[in-house]
RNA sequence: GGGCCUGUAGCUCAGUUGGUUAGAGCACUUCUCUGAUAAGGAAGGGGUCACUAGUUCGACUCUAGUCAGGCCCA
C-alpha cells in the first residue's frame, strides 16, 4: 500500500518535509559515500562575501552548482561540494568602521590595527547560520561543515605559497600604479569607492604654457593643464599622431599647437602667420627646455621630449598634453619603456617634498596660486583661465581627490598573457561565446595585475625589505619566516607579522612592507589554499586539478574566473577549470536592478513558502538567465512554472497511487512486454527523455535539459494518463489493467531519477513513495538511467503524433460544428492519399473513435472533392539547383492546374518552360490543400478530416445519458465522495425524452456512476442539469 | 571611448547549417472536456522579427553600420 497523497498538496510543506528527511538520514554525505573509490567530479565553490544575505542573484549559481553535481553523482561519480568564505578585503574594512564610527586611514591607525582586524574577524562570519538556512532551503546540497575560509591561517599560508612561486618565477615585480588618492584622509580610494564618492562640478585654473625648444629658442610648444601643480613635475609633452599641427608666427615667437585649436587662441587669423602644417608623428622626438630645474637632471634619461599619445584630442587646451608621469594614468603609461623614471614629490597628505624645494611642505592644490604667479614672472603663461569640470571626490569627507602614483606589487601578465590564452582554450565554456568573447578579448587585452592593497584587513604580502640596502625577500610558509626570524607566529594577519622582522646581511633591518594582498588573489588561489597546499593533501590535491566545473554569474568573467585562471597558469601552465557555466544576472521585473530601497523585488524568502524552493528554482534553470543573459524575475513566472509543471506532475503521481491503492497492484518493474499501443509509445517517448535529458546535461546546456522533462510531464498526463484513463478503473481486462499500473509505475519512477538533480523535492517524495524496499532509500543515491535505445520504437513515436494531428483537428471540426464532444456523432472521415498515413490511422482507431467520441472513423483516399490543390515551389529542393532561374520556375509552379498537381501526386513526371526544360515530380513541390467553401473539413498538411453531423435518435439518446453521467460525476465530487463509493441516484424530469433515454442507456448510467439504483423521484442531494434540449434534476445518496 | 551580450505578439521568451503561412506560454474573447488535475482542448484577436544598407533567386537567420538596453573595462 502506498502512502495516499494529498491532490492538494502544499509544496513549500513538503519541501520541509523532503529536508528533514535528509537531514536526519544524512543522505547528502551519503551520496558521496557511495561513490567512495569511483572516478572524481572535481568542483570548485567561488567564496561569497557573507557581509549580506543571499539573493535572487546568488540563487541562479547556487542551483546550477547544486543541478550539476547531483547529476554528476548519479552518474556514479564522486562529487565532493565544500562551501567557502570570502573573508577579507574592502567591504569587511567598511563595515567595521561604520560600526566603530572611524574613517579613513588615519583613524583605523589611531583606532590600533590589531584592535580593528580582530574586529574584522568578529564580523566576517556574521550571517553564515542565515546563508546555510538559505542555501539550505533552495535544496542545494554543499558541505558546509568543512567549508573554508579565506582568513584561515592555513588558507592564508598556502597563498603565500603561492605568492613565493610567483616570486621564484620572476612574475612580481614592484611597480607604480596612478590611482584617485584622498590627502586628506591619506588612502587610496578603490574604483567602488570612487563611484561611491561621485563626480561634482568644481572650477580649477587652467593655465597654457609655454614650453621652450632646445633648437629653435625662438619656438614654443603650447600645452594646456588643470592641475598647474603639477608642471613641476612635467617630463614630457604628447602629442596626437594623426592631428595636425601647425607653426605660427605671433610677433616676435613661433608657437607650435593642433590647427582646430587655433581659433581658441586667436580671434582672427589676421593675428598670426602660419608657417607649416604637419601631422603629430612627424614631430616626434624634439626637445624642450625644462620649465622648472627641480628634475633638469632627467635630460640624460631621455625626459623633456615630445611623443606621441592616442589618447591626445582636440577638445581642449591646444592639442599637446602635458606629461607628469606620476599624476595621471596615461601620464605613465605613455613613459612605461622609455627609461624616463616615474617622479611623484609629494607626501602622504600630498605636500610638496625637498625635491620641489620652493614649495615644500605645501598642499598641491594651494601652490596652484604662487606656481601660476612664478611663471607669469617668466613669461611663461600665454593665458590663464577658469575651467569648470566634473571631478572626482572623497566619499568620506568630500575633498577633492588627485590621482598619483602609488608604489604597488604586480603580477606580471604580460610574460604568461600567451599561455593564458592557450590555456583558455582547454576549457569548455556554457555558453560558448564566453571562451573567445568576453573572457578570451579580456584575456587579450589583459593588463597588469596590481596586488597590493594599502589596507589592513587582508592577507599581508610575505616580502620583507631591508631599510637600508633594500635588499627584498619573499617568505612562503611559516617554518621559513621562523628560519629567518625565530617567530612561528599561530596567525598571519598583519598585527601578527608586521613586527617580525630580522637582520639583513648588510646589517639594517629587514621589515615587512605594509600592503596586503587584493582579495581576489585570495579567492583565485583557492583550489590550493583550500587544502593547505602544498604543507598538506599533496595528493588530494593533485587529484583536485584543475576543476571539472565550476559556475559563478557573468561579473566573474573579470573577477574569479580570472584570478583562477591567472594563477593556475603562472603555477602550473593549466586551466584552473574544465567546464565553466556562466550564469546571467537577475532582474527586478522593471527591468531594473533588483534594489532594496527601491522594493521592486518579493523578498525570497516569502517566495519560497508561498510558491516552494522547487517553482523558483525551476523558473530560474528553464530561463536563459543559465546561459549569461539576463533574466527579469516576478513571482507570476515562478507559480506559473508550479501550476504548469510541478501541480501536473504531482497529479500524475497522485492518479497512479490513487488507483493503485484502489486495485492493490502495486508493480516493482516495468511491463515485460507491453501490447497496448500506448503503453509502448510513454515507455518509448521515457527512452527518448532520458537520451535527451542526458545528452543536453552532458553539454552543460540546463535550459535544453529541462524542456524534454516539461514536454514530458505534458504527454504523460495530456496524452498517456487522458487516454489510459479508463484502463485504471475498468476491471473487465485484468491483463490490460495491470500492464497499464507497471507502465505508469516504471514512467513514473523513472521520470523521478532523471528529473532528480533537476527537481529534487518532489521527485524524491514520489521515489520514496514508489520504491521497494530493496531500492536505495533516496533517490539521490540512485544510479542515473541510461537510455535503451533499442527500447524506442520511433515508427510509434511518429504514429502517435500523426493521431495527436487528425484528434486536433477533430475536435476543430466539432467545434466548427457547434456540436460538444459529449454528443456521440456517427462517424469521422479522415482523408489521405498516403497508404501509409491510413495504415497507421486505422492502427490507432481506437483512441481516435474515443477521443473524438464517434461511432465509427471512416478511411478515405479520394480527397479531390473536399480540397482544392495549390503548388508551392520546393524551394529547399530547387533553390540550390535553379539559382537564378528560381524566381521563374516558382511562378511557373504556382500556376499550376489542379490536374497537373493531381498527376505528379500520382508520381509522374513534367515539363516546365522556364527558358529552359525543367523537369519536375512529387519532390520539387509541396502542395497545399486548401478545403472547399461550404465544406465543413479541415486539412493540414496531407490529412484532410470531415465529420458526419447526423444525429439519429439513438445518438441524441446517448448524448443526454451522458450529461447525466458527468452532472451525477460533478456532483459526486462537489459532495467529496470516495471514487469508490456507491451511489443511490434520482432523477426527475417531465421531457419523455430523457425519460426514454435513461431507459435505453440505464446500465451505462449506472456503470459509470457506480449507481446501485436509479430511481424516478426527489431525493438527497439535488441539482439541476442541463441535458440535451431539456433538463432533468438529479439527486445522490450515498449508497450504505 | 573599448569589449561582450541582448533587441521577435500587451508580457516572458523559443526559433538547430539562409528556403517563402515566424512559434510557445501567460493575459484577453468565445466555446468545450473532465471519475486525477490549481489542469486540458478548439477557435479568435494581437508581429514592419529595433532600424538602414549590403550579399543572395530568397534574410528573423549572414555582413556592415545606426539606435536602444545591460554587464564589464577605460
Amino acid at each position: 500500500m502506498y502512502t495516499p497523497v494529498d491532490p492538494k498538496q502544499n509544496f513549500p510543506k513538503l519541501e520541509e518535509e523532503v529536508l528533514a528527511f535528509w537531514e536526519a538520514n544524512d543522505t547528502f554525505k551519503r551520496s558521496i559515500a557511495i561513490r567512495e573509490g569511483s572516478d572524481e567530479y572535481v568542483f570548485y565553490d567561488g567564496p561569497p562575501f557573507a557581509t549580506g544575505l543571499p539573493h535572487f542573484g546568488h540563487f541562479v549559481p547556487g542551483t546550477i552548482k547544486d543541478i550539476i553535481p547531483r547529476y554528476q553523482t548519479m552518474r556514479g561519480k564522486k562529487v565532493e561540494r565544500r562551501f567557502g568564505w570570502d573573508c577579507h578585503g574592502l567591504p569587511v574594512e567598511y563595515e567595521m568602521e561604520k560600526e566603530l564610527g572611524i574613517s579613513g586611514k588615519r583613524e583605523i591607525e589611531s583606532f590600533g590595527i590589531a584592535k580593528f582586524n580582530e574586529s574584522c574577524r568578529s564580523i566576517v562570519l556574521r550571517y553564515v547560520k542565515e546563508w546555510r538556512k538559505i542555501v539550505t532551503r533552495m535544496g542545494r546540497w554543499v558541505d558546509f561543515d568543512n567549508d573554508y575560509k579565506t582568513m584561515d591561517p592555513d588558507y592564508m599560508e598556502s597563498i603565500w605559497w603561492v605568492v613565493k612561486q610567483l616570486w621564484e618565477k620572476g612574475l612580481l615585480y614592484e611597480g607604480f600604479y596612478i590611482l584617485p588618492y584622498c590627502p586628506r584622509c591619506s588612502t587610496v580610494l578603490s574604483n567602488h569607492e570612487l563611484n561611491l564618492g561621485g563626480y561634482q562640478d568644481v572650477h580649477d585654473p587652467a593655465i597654457t604654457v609655454k614650453f621652450r625648444l632646445l633648437d629653435e629658442p625662438d619656438t614654443y610648444i603650447l600645452a594646456w593643464t588643470t592641475t598647474p601643480w603639477t608642471l613641476p613635475s612635467n617630463l614630457a609633452l604628447a602629442l596626437g599622431p594623426e592631428i595636425v599641427y601647425v607653426k605660427v608666427k605671433d610677433g616676435p615667437e613661433n608657437y607650435i599647437l593642433a590647427k582646430d585649436r587655433l581659433s581658441a587662441y586667436y580671434k582672427s587669423e589676421k593675428e598670426y602667420q602660419i608657417l607649416w602644417e604637419k601631422k603629430g608623428k612627424e614631430l616626434v622626438g624634439i626637445q624642450y627646455e625644462p620649465l622648472f630645474p627641480y628634475f633638469a637632471h632627467l635630460k640624460d634619461k631621455k625626459a623633456f621630449r615630445t611623443l606621441m599619445g592616442d589618447f591626445v584630442s582636440t577638445e581642449d587646451g591646444t592639442g599637446i598634453v602635458h606629461i607628469a608621469p606620476g599624476f595621471g594614468e596615461d601620464d605613465y603609461r605613455i613613459l612605461q619603456g622609455t627609461g624616463v623614471p616615474v617622479i611623484c614629490p609629494i607626501d602622504e597628505e600630498c605636500k610638496f617634498t625637498e625635491e620641489v624645494k620652493d614649495y615644500k611642505g605645501s598642499f598641491v592644490k594651494d601652490a596652484d596660486k604662487a606656481i601660476i604667479k612664478r611663471l607669469k614672472e617668466e613669461r611663461k603663461v600665454v593665458k590663464h583661465e577658469q575651467y569648470l569640470h566634473a571631478y572626482p571626490h572623497c566619499w568620506r569627507c568630500k575633498s577633492p581627490l588627485i590621482y598619483r602614483a602609488i608604489s604597488s606589487w604586480f603580477v606580471n601578465i604580460s610574460k604568461i598573457k600567451d599561455r593564458m590564452i592557450a590555456t583558455n582554450q582547454e576549457i569548455y565554456w556554457m555558453p560558448e561565446h564566453i571562451k573567445d568573447g568576453r573572457f578570451g578579448k579580456w584575456l587579450e587585452g589583459a593588463r597588469e595585475w596590481a596586488i597590493s592593497r594599502n589596507r589592513y584587513w587582508g592577507n599581508p604580502i610575505p616580502i620583507w625589505k631591508c631599510d637600508t640596502c633594500g635588499d627584498l625577500e619573499c617568505i612562503g610558509s611559516r617554518e621559513e619566516l621562523k628560519s629567518r626570524s625565530g617567530v612561528y607566529p599561530k596567525d598571519l594577519h598583519k598585527h601578527f607579522v608586521d613586527d617580525i622582522t630580522w637582520k639583513c646581511f648588510c646589517g639594517g633591518t629587514k621589515r615587512r612592507i605594509p600592503e596586503v594582498l587584493d582579495c581576489w588573489f585570495e579567492s583565485g588561489a583557492m583550489p590550493y589554499a583550500q587544502n593547505h597546499y602544498p604543507f598538506e593533501n599533496k595528493e588530494h590535491f593533485e587529484k583536485h586539478f584543475p576543476a571539472d566545473f565550476i559556475c559563478e554569474s557573468l561579473d566573474q568573467t573579470r573577477g574569479w574566473f580570472y584570478t583562477l585562471h591567472v594563477l593556475a597558469t603562472a603555477l602550473f601552465d593549466k586551466p584552473a577549470f574544465l567546464h565553466n557555466i556562466t550564469s546571467g544576472l537577475v532582474l527586478a521585473s522593471d527591468g531594473k536592478k533588483m534594489s532594496k530601497s527601491a522594493r521592486n523585488y518579493t523578498d525570497p524568502v516569502d517566495v519560497i513558502n508561498t510558491y516552494g524552493a522547487e517553482a523558483l528554482r525551476l523558473f530560474l534553470m528553464r530561463s536563459a538567465v543559465v546561459r549569461a543573459e539576463e533574466i527579469r524575475y516576478n513571482d507570476e513566472g515562478v507559480k506559473e512554472t508550479l501550476k504548469t509543471v510541478i501541480i501536473p506532475l504531482w497529479n500524475a503521481y497522485s492518479f497512479y497511487v490513487t488507483y493503485a491503492n484502489i486495485d492493490q497492484i502495486f508493480p516493482t518493474s516495468g511491463p515485460e512486454e507491453p501490447s497496448n499501443p500506448l503503453d509502448q509509445w510513454i515507455l518509448s517517448e521515457l527512452e527518448r527523455l532520458i537520451d535527451e535529458v542526458t545528452r543536453e546535461m552532458d553539454r552543460y546546456d540546463l535550459m535544453r535539459a529541462i524542456e524534454p522533462l516539461v514536454d514530458f510531464i505534458d504527454l504523460l498526463n495530456n496524452w498517456y494518463i487522458r487516454r489510459s484513463r479508463r484502463r485504471f478503473w475498468r476491471s473487465e481486462n485484468d491483463y490490460d489493467k495491470r500492464q497499464a499500473y507497471e507502465t505508469l509505475y516504471w514512467v513514473l519512477l523513472t521520470f523521478s531519477k532523471v528529473a532528480a538533480p533537476i527537481l529534487p523535492f518532489i521527485t524524491e517524495a514520489i521515489y520514496r513513495n514508489l520504491r521497494s524496499p530493496e531500492m536505495p532509500e533516496s533517490v539521490h543515491l540512485t544510479d542515473y538511467p541510461v537510455a535503451q535505445l533499442e527500447k524506442r520504437n520511433l515508427a510509434l513515436e511518429q504514429k502517435m503524433k500523426f493521431v495527436r494531428r487528425a484528434v486536433t483537428m477533430g475536435r476543430a471540426l466539432r467545434s466548427m460544428h457547434g456540436i460538444k464532444v459529449r454528443q456521440p456523432l456517427k462517424a469521422l472521415h479522415l482523408v489521405t492519399k498516403d497508404p501509409e498515413e491510413r495504415r497507421i490511422l486505422r492502427e490507432m482507431e481506437d483512441i481516435i473513435r474515443e477521443e473524438l467520441n464517434v461511432k465509427e472513423v471512416v478511411f478515405r483516399e479520394n480527397e479531390e472533392d473536399l480540397v482544392e490543390y495549390k503548388a508551392k515551389p520546393n524551394y529547399r529542393v530547387l533553390g540550390k539547383a535553379l539559382g537564378k532561374d528560381m524566381r521563374r520556375a516558382a511562378e511557373k509552379i504556382e500556376a499550376l492546374t489542379f490536374k497537373e498537381i493531381q498527376s505528379l501526386l500520382e508520381g509522374s513526371t513534367l515539363v516546365i518552360d522556364i527558358g529552359r526544360d525543367l523537369e519536375i515530380t512529387k519532390d520539387s513541390i509541396e502542395v497545399r490543400r486548401i478545403e472547399k467553401e461550404n465544406l465543413k473539413v479541415l486539412n493540414e498538411g496531407s490529412l484532410t478530416v470531415a465529420l458526419d453531423p447526423e444525429l439519429t435518435e439513438d445518438l441524441k439518446a446517448e448524448g443526454i445519458v451522458r450529461d447525466i453521467v458527468r452532472a451525477v460525476q460533478t456532483l459526486r465530487k462537489d459532495m467529496d465522495l470516495e471514487v469508490t463509493d456507491r451511489i443511490e441516484l434520482f432523477l426527475h424530469t417531465q421531457d419523455p425524452d430523457v425519460q426514454d433515454a435513461v431507459e435505453e442507456f440505464q446500465e451505462y448510467l449506472m456503470n459509470e456512476t457506480l449507481a446501485v439504483s436509479v430511481r424516478w423521484n426527489k431525493k438527497g442531494t439535488l441539482r439541476t442539469a442541463p441535458c440535451g434540449d431539456s433538463t432533468c434534476a438529479i439527486g445522490l445518496v450515498k449508497a450504505s
